[in-house]
DNA sequence: AAGACGTCCTGCGTGC
DNA sequence: TGCACGCAGGACGTCT
């Protein structure tokens, strides 16, 4: 994604390929890429005499003051080539002749905007009017007066455009890391030195990338002949699950205002948090016990779900998703035969309760982000939760133990229950954090769990 | 008013 | 192997 390293990367490539060169003709290929009346056409003829970055944003200074500006938001790129393509990519979205070679605007999701003008107020003008100084030209002050007034994440903060500009969520998540500061923390709760720690943690690092052309990120990259190589210095971005090279600790990842967010737990001085998952009758919830009285809180998904169901909002979300199935209105016995009857719903149905319960556990361990914290889950791998609490207990039990305590409890239906569980495969045996053993002895239980608290205190020094 | 959600779009990962 | 599905993501618009 180009964010202000990757635009001052093209905008420099584009000042060695085209300044000086005259568009002679174009092809507008994606009509909707355009937010101006003024057209293309209004480029022809003209020598291209100077191009700038404001932000993210990329412009194009012409003759006779017409002036481009562009977006690449997402996947837009501008290669400029010698010999024209003879077949052009679905991608493309424009062409620009030019007296000597041509110059592509290729976007894949088509996100990329233009806006052509006629005179020097462009800049006085939306979009640019909008946005923000970028963090090498932001005084701290200003900034550090906006964010102390702003009550969103100090992540959702550094990406809005229009405070300071520049920063995407690439860097967004690399800038926080590199000055120990949470993605949630919110900006009421900053001192001026962590603002000044931002600004300069963003200078460094957009300096420093800049330098190296860049990131070339998946589909992203700045000019035909060149990729920057900045992916290779990324900390946190795209590493969740790994260890976090300053100390070792699992990387996670949580979506803040639907971006994803990665960052390191003990680096930026967040809580723990461990997932405690393991078959029915294990004995999770007597593990979880302990956790609570040490202090940790307690997140407990099948609980959830039961205050899910009570809910007249949850539920008539379910009805209109699933109301072929729902018509006289939500009903367990219908739930019931139709997750026994049909797979394909099955999977459908819980699919969409594991997005919702995954949801509502992102937003709670963003809420409670420097509390220690303990999630039981019994069905932790199918919820798909491994990037968000790499760290997981497993909680094991031999089968005659489980049965008893099933039966002790009232379980009804224990034989399909049982029968309904998958093995574990050895992968994630091996990738648990500890596997506690639980036979039933509470002193043994206790005092493993003691252990295993104590060793993630230690760790988290 | 501020926050949540929808919109644009397509490639790709997942899961059967 | 292929198909259907759903998600990511920057910025802005809309709704509450």
């Amino acid at each position: 994604m180009p964010e202000l390293p990757e635009v001052e990367t093209v905008k420099n490539t584009l000042i060695k390929d085209v300044l000086g060169k005259r568009i002679t003709g174009f092809s507008l290929l994606y009509k909707r890429i355009m937010q101006t009346e003024l057209g293309l056409e209004e480029t022809v003829n003209k020598t291209i005499i100077d191009i700038k970055r404001h932000g993210k944003f990329l412009i194009i200074n012409l003759e006779d003051n017409v002036n481009m500006v562009l977006h690449l938001r997402m996947e837009g790129k501008i290669f400029y080539f010698k010999e024209e393509i003879k077949e052009l990519p679905k991608s493309t979205s424009f062409v620009l002749n030019l007296d000597q070679g041509y110059l592509y605007f290729f976007d894949t999701r088509k996100f990329a905007v233009c806006y052509v003008f006629k005179g020097d107020d462009y800049f006085s003008l939306p979009p640019l009017s909008l946005v923000g100084p970028d963090p090498f030209l932001a005084k701290k002050e200003d900034i550090y007066n906006s964010y102390k007034k702003d009550k969103r994440p100090v992540k959702e903060i550094l990406m809005d455009q229009h405070i300071m500009s520049g920063i995407g969520n690439i860097y967004a998540d690399e800038i926080l890391f590199s000055c120990a500061l949470s993605p949630f923390i919110l900006g009421t709760n900053l001192e001026e030195k962590d603002v000044e720690n931002i600004i300069l943690s963003a200078q460094k690092i957009l300096r420093k990338s800049i330098e190296l052309g860049g990131s070339t990120v998946k589909s992203y990259q700045s000019s035909a002949n060149h990729s920057g190589s900045f992916q290779d210095e990324l900390k946190v971005y795209g590493r969740a699950g790994e260890k976090c090279f300053n100390c070792s600790s699992l990387i996670e990842k949580r979506s803040l205002s639907g971006r994803g967010t990665s960052f390191c737990p003990k680096c930026q001085k967040h809580g723990n948090v461990i997932a405690l998952t393991g078959s029915i009758g294990s004995g999770k919830s007597s593990v979880a016990q302990i956790f609570v009285n040490h202090g940790y809180l307690l997140y407990d998904c099948d609980k959830k779900v039961k205050e899910f169901y009570q809910d007249k909002k949850f539920i008539s979300e379910i009805e209109k998703k699933f109301k072929d199935v729902f018509k006289g209105g939500f009903n367990k016995d219908v739930l019931l035969s139709k997750m026994t009857s049909s797979p394909s719903f099955r999977r459908k149905y819980e699919n969409y309760i594991f997005h919702y319960i995954k949801e509502d556990i992102n937003s709670y361990l963003i809420e409670n982000y420097s509390k220690n914290i303990i999630v039981e889950v019994p069905r932790f791998f199918d919820a798909n939760l491994k990037l968000m609490i790499p760290r997981y207990i497993l909680v094991r039990a031999d089968k005659k133990i489980r049965y008893n305590r099933l039966i002790k409890r009232g379980q009804k239906n224990i034989d399909e229950m049982l029968k309904l569980e998958k093995d574990l495969d050895k992968k994630k045996i091996e990738q648990a954090f500890f596997i506690i053993d639980n036979d039933g002895d509470k002193i043994n239980l206790e005092n493993k769990v003691k252990e295993i608290i104590s060793y993630i205190e230690e760790e988290k020094k």
